[in-house]
DNA sequence: TATTTTAGTGTGTACGAGCACAATTTATCA
DNA sequence: TGATAAATTGTGCTCGTACACACTAAAATA
């Protein structure tokens, strides 16, 4: 453990006072040649880490960081994101840091822009936000952008030079690890591809999964599987579902794309004379159900918590320690079988 | 966001002056019954947290914490550790708290004992230690104890009441993972646990895994699989291993207790007529090379660096903010396979 | 009553960084 | 040379907590 010096301690070791260290270490105001050449030769002589605790007990800011994040009660999916902000907050609940969180309804591109518009009113230094509409959300990280205010971004990747951050998943690999877990489980067939709900065009993350995928597929070669897609939405999602089935009779696996498996699940659990190999998104209650039934085989846990957790700290650890702001974290892919689900569920 | 309260706002509002609120808030020296009823009737009102910045800034006594560890030279299992603790080292280096490592070959309990006695001579305030050897480590333990010196414990859990803190995997359940992994590759036939090198009546660990890998079949019950178990070591691995598998021809999985799992692969992926179905722990180079090769299918993911990053902040934390030390803290049994292999490996 | 003891309370300072401002030195001009 | 401006450097305060120390007033003792 060596030494930790203080700007006293290298003023008393250049001899000079610790405000002209203070000017060099910050290019601050006028220094002559000769004292910067001094303090230059003990900073170069030891290695100086300013006090992070000292400097920002001084700071008086109250950094204001908002979160703009779909409503849990319309999709269960984002109920562990408020839990992450909260435990970033207690966590730094020390520090000048105000972090309040604003929900939107994931169905309604309006209730995006209301909110923002919330939000923009407490004049924020910084929004962490779940891009979900690709041009709504494009548009208001360039109105941050314009308003001096820093954007960061989770869940959903979105191009944009205005973005400081995104925590996430790398989607195309994620749709390789669904496809490596489904040619583990089988030996050959029909496998299909089945995207529920969402408008496939604006859904960039269903896209990005269908193609790591297909690429894992066509990497493999050897004609064992066919591949196809399907897109499904309610209300006639039962009845399309079942025909599908029906009309398929070598399906060996699926593959769901969102967070609705159990959907899906719910079908194909009923037929009695063959299994057919699932694999789906997110530890949700529904999903979990059928994961312990054996309807669903793996599911891939996106871990929207500490998604949420790590976007909200690199920005409070940005503002009050001057961390550089990582411009991209990408967290593990985790496959969940019934036997290890209840570790992540914490 | 509520107003932070300090010290001061404390006594200005108690009427009282700020020493007055410190000595009720740490029940130290003398105070009258009329001045503490003030200034609890303050607190009752009020929710203070006392700024641990601050309260830090004014400590100058260093703690120091030892980690006894197995060294990396000798099994590159242990080598994310040291990561771990640099990364927390960096993370909290504006604190007084000074991390030193001391490495003991893991194949000698002379070579543990030894490091223990170099180690206490730097008289720490707490050992963050890897409990490998039973009967010394509890010994040890029991030393630090008599000493006043806290411990901790990661990778292997051992059942003593001066131990202070365990991260690690549950590793029953552990044992049921790999269990259901090889139900889902398989279809029926003879499964083999094989336990590698170390002394099993010695490693729990292995013991565990076992458990937790036959209670998984015989709760599926179906009589579909059958369950046997093998212990190999050096130097006549090979050819054990070989003969085993000539002689059972109906071998259709194997699940290996350590991260040996690539010395197996050696042998099973030589075999050309059938693919036997292979589960490890540890994502060691020689096992990745194996699986990336799909002469193994899947390795548990034990996890060492956060197990030690962990192990080592949850002792700087009760250090410098009076945390509580947890005691025990159960990691995610990650499942690895190709595709999500290098998410794990940063 | 004078003096000492003790309970209770308030004041002042350190910690390290940052910054305003005062103090000093050096340069410029009349 | 003396006065003034400019450049450079040093001092001192703040932040919130913890703790040493000084102080007051009442109680106990001589």
């Amino acid at each position: 453990m060596e030494k930790i010096y203080t700007i006293k301690d290298i003023a008393e070791l250049a001899k000079v006072s610790k405000g002209t260290v203070d000017r060099v270490l910050h290019k601050r105001g006028k220094v002559s040649q000769v004292a910067l050449d001094k303090v230059n030769a003990v900073l170069d002589r030891i290695d100086y880490q300013p006090n992070l605790i000292a400097r920002n007990l001084k700071n008086s800011k109250i950094y204001r960081i908002c979160v703009l994040l779909p409503n849990p009660k319309n999709d269960p999916y984002w109920q562990p994101c408020t839990e992450g902000i909260t435990a970033a907050k207690n966590e730094f609940k020390s520090f000048n840091i105000a972090v309040e969180i604003f929900f939107f309804n994931h169905n309604s591109t309006s209730s995006f822009l209301e909110m923002n518009e919330v939000l923009l009113k407490t004049s924020p230094d910084a929004v962490l936000l779940v891009p979900l509409f690709y041009k709504e959300a494009l548009g208001v990280i360039e109105n941050y952008n314009s308003l001096g205010i820093i954007s960061s971004t989770f869940n959903n990747q979105l191009q944009s030079s205005a973005i400081k951050s995104f925590v996430g998943q790398d989607l195309f690999q994620s749709g390789r690890v669904a496809a490596r877990l489904l040619d583990l489980l089988l030996q050959k067939g029909l496998v299909v591809i089945i995207h529920i709900d969402e408008k496939y065009k604006n859904a960039v993350h269903m896209q990005e999964k269908e193609k790591g995928f297909r690429n894992y597929f066509s990497e493999l070669g050897g004609g064992k599987f066919e591949i196809l897609t399907c897109k499904l939405k309610h209300p006639q999602f039962n009845i399309k579902l079942t025909d599908f089935l029906n009309m398929h009779s070598n399906l060996a696996g699926i593959f769901v794309t969102t967070s609705k498996a159990y959907q899906v699940a719910e079908i194909t659990s009923k037929i009695k004379d063959k299994k057919i190999a699932l694999v789906g998104y997110d530890l949700i209650e529904n999903n979990i159900d059928y994961l312990n039934k054996n309807a669903i085989d793996f599911l891939i846990h996106q871990n929207p918590k500490r998604q949420a957790y790590l976007g909200i700290t690199s920005l409070i650890e940005y503002f009050i320690f001057d961390k550089e702001i990582p411009s991209e974290q990408l967290l593990p892919i985790d496959i969940v079988t019934t036997e290890n689900a209840k570790n992540y569920m914490i």
